[in-house]
DNA sequence: TCTGGGGTCCTAGGACCC
DNA sequence: TCTGGGGTCCTAGGACCC
């Protein structure tokens, strides 16, 4: 791996929820807080020297943090938050990209004249993040996005860490296979199971070793970010590829017209939430999960894209009644829907508009031209969006 | 650990077309 | 008519992330 300068910055906000409660509300700071009672949705440093983690059971968190103070989550607090936040980053760099609500890679590259090193830009936006947005942000700088992201694991809560350029395999290698991204409790069981558990040992397994322990595409992956490979570029606009929204519906078996029930409310908040992001879909997916925790999907794609509430809802009715016997099997205990193979909303109505004044063939030439080969059929653009478009995060 | 509400990417088989 | 290769799309599921 050549010397590349490290210009990468992970920015991940500390403990985001419960600050921003932590924030707004001075009676709770330096208190261990929770945020959500059912489910741990996130919890402050306080609470986690207690052993609270994210998504641990209420009752279970309760009993590790009796002293903790419970607030329901505020989702729109944190949406502000997130936006005052991402402001700040854009002021200081073109190169930004959201990975969540939390958090941002922000490549600097190019900017020293203007904004000084790397250090110094990192050292302003930390500042300036507590000074507007009242919040404390950690950033890891390092040449590449991984190895950025390690980084400001490894300096939380509020701190700040560079990988020089030429140390990048001293600092990733002792660190434990988990650290790698896309190594979750699966892999992880795999990778132990070989007496494999270090980042160094992973690297040493050579390519092929990897690919023959985890599979092809997380061999190659992990073993590359293993090596410290990652040419990932920071892109500033990356578009959703999907939106949804489920609901936990509890042990005890809710009647059918319950389901029913919810299931349009899910079809109507995902179907407003994709139009207020002006695109269109043409698949939906029916997300279940069941008593014993085994989860299912099934999926119908449209013959053409749709922002229309009413065509969803009737796709989602048709999965839900062909899960019927599924369902009544296994017990239902969450309910989701996905509307994914999301396009541009404009380009379907300039499909329909240039279908009408030009007819079908010069319809399909224009939207060929404007969308690309293989985003064309029966006159609706379909498929891949086309990769210019609205930013994605923060919403 | 007994469970939320979001998302992303990858894989594999079958249908279908050229 | 036989035979083959290549490509895209759809469905379902799996793993992972915050």
């Amino acid at each position: 791996m050549g010397r590349t300068e490290p210009t990468i910055l992970h920015a991940d906000l500390d403990a985001f929820y419960a600050s921003v409660e932590q924030r707004d509300d001075p009676a709770l700071r330096g208190r261990p807080v929770i945020v959500g009672g059912g489910v741990v949705l996130a919890s402050s440093y306080e609470a986690r020297a207690c052993g609270v983690r994210t998504a641990m059971g209420g009752a279970q968190a309760r009993r590790l943090c009796p002293e903790a103070v419970v607030v329901p989550p505020r989702f729109s607090a944190y949406s502000a938050a997130s936006k005052v936040v991402f402001e700040i980053f854009r002021r200081h760099s073109p190169l930004v990209e959201g990975l969540s609500i939390d958090e941002a890679f922000i490549d600097v590259r190019g900017l020293r004249h203007i904004e000084g090193s790397p250090l110094q830009v990192a050292g302003r936006l930390r500042e300036e993040v507590r000074e507007i947005a009242g919040l404390a942000l950690t950033i890891g700088i390092a040449s590449t996005k991984f190895l950025a992201k390690v980084a400001s694991d490894v300096a939380k809560p509020d701190g700040l860490l560079m990988i020089p350029a030429g140390s990048e395999l001293s600092f990733l290698h002792p660190l434990p296979v988990t650290a790698l991204w896309g190594v979750g409790r699966v892999s992880a069981t795999k990778l132990h199971a070989a007496g494999i558990t270090t980042v160094a040992q992973v690297a040493a397994l050579g390519e092929p070793g990897a690919v023959e322990l985890l599979g092809r595409g997380t061999g190659r992956h992990v073993y590359a970010l293993a090596v410290g490979r990652d040419p990932r570029a920071v892109r500033p606009r990356v578009r959703r590829r999907s939106i949804g929204a489920q609901r936990a519906l509890g042990r005890r078996g809710r009647d059918p017209i319950e389901v029913q029930v919810s299931l349009t409310a899910l079809i109507d908040r995902a179907a407003r939430r994709m139009r207020g992001a002006g695109r269109a879909c043409r698949t939906v997916v029916l997300r279940m999960r069941f008593a014993d925790y085994e989860r299912a999907t099934r999926s119908r794609t449209l013959a053409e894209a749709t922002t229309r509430t009413a065509v969803l809802l009737a796709a989602a009715r048709r999965l839900l009644r062909a899960a019927g016997e599924l369902i009544a099997r296994r017990g239902l205990t969450l309910i989701g829907v996905t509307l994914t193979n999301l396009c541009d909303a404009g380009a379907v109505q300039l499909a329909l508009r240039l279908d009408r004044a030009r007819g079908l063939d010069a319809t399909l030439d224009a939207l060929h031209d404007r969308f690309g080969s293989g985003a064309v059929r029966r006159g609706i653009h379909i498929g891949r969006p086309p990769d210019e478009g609205v930013p994605l995060l923060p919403d």
